[in-house]
DNA sequence: GGCATACGTAACAATTGGTGTTGCATTCGT
DNA sequence: ACGAATGCAACACCAATTGTTACGTATGCC
């Protein structure tokens, strides 16, 4: 697979737990439905747990289930606690001659701050209920 | 340096070049005040000459200019014009075993790809010329 | 015409990030 | 005690990006 298979197992899955919440899935049977391995589900969904959205649970009946309702999960959640990151921050030295390469240098660095700024924006106004039964959206689109 | 230095570098160099639209750059020049290589500079900047927001000219007295006024250039003909990409449209087969799985799986593609025009649609909304003067964000944000 | 300059492009090494995989420790329930 | 599950480390593999060298080609100046 290709990058942002991250982002893109984790919406799977979150959306996928928003149908049964209740329902506790071991990382095998996620592995399975998502076309992946177990690790990479684990590596994945601790990010999720490490910002409270999953629970996970060790030993004979463990498994990882929803920590909040997924209509209190919106998409910037999952988007930051899995570190995606538009502008990648190369905060180098950098160094350059005259101040003014340095200005823009930095003008550059804001502009793309706030870009990301705005996606998360916009990924904040849409919830994991909203992945399962879109409101106004084409699901073919 | 990491990813997404692409999208840095067009940035910096249009804008950079907005302030002076009439100078002739080399390769060799952008690639100093950028503090990385000339063949770096070329292939970056070939992609927006073929999206048509530069020229370029060879022999003696040649190099880059703008094509356009840099208030007809928008962020979004750069991110567009770069083939960047959050999506990595990652179409494989997948072939579950269910068709409820397959459906959800295009379910969170067409999510994602809403998420990425609603990108586009941001940086289409800031133009080369506001890198430079910004108009009511912090300078130094 | 000859020559220096600068782009265009191919080829390659090095680095990086992501993914898949194996193995082992740990924890929990039966 | 045993099986099942997570947690985590280590490793190989692959893809993308970057940096670099080299060479071809076009252009302008002498």
């Amino acid at each position: 697979m290709k990058r942002n298979s991250r982002l893109s197992l984790a919406l799977h899955t979150l959306s996928h737990m928003a149908g049964d919440p209740e329902r506790v899935r071991t990382s095998a049977d996620i592995a399975d439905h998502a076309g992946t391995n177990p690790v990479v589900v684990r590596r994945v969904l601790g990010r999720l747990r490490e910002a409270g959205l999953l629970t996970s649970e060790k030993g004979h009946a463990g498994g990882w289930r929803l920590a909040k309702d997924p209509d209190g999960i919106t998409l910037a959640d999952v988007y930051v606690a899995l570190d995606e990151s538009l502008i990648a921050s190369e905060e180098e030295a950098h160094a350059s001659e005259c101040s003014v390469e340095h200005a823009l240098h930095r003008r550059v660095a804001g502009v793309m701050r706030d870009i990301e700024q705005s996606l998360i924006d916009r990924l904040r106004a849409m919830t994991i209920t909203e992945i399962c039964s879109p409101k106004d959206k084409a699901d073919t689109a």
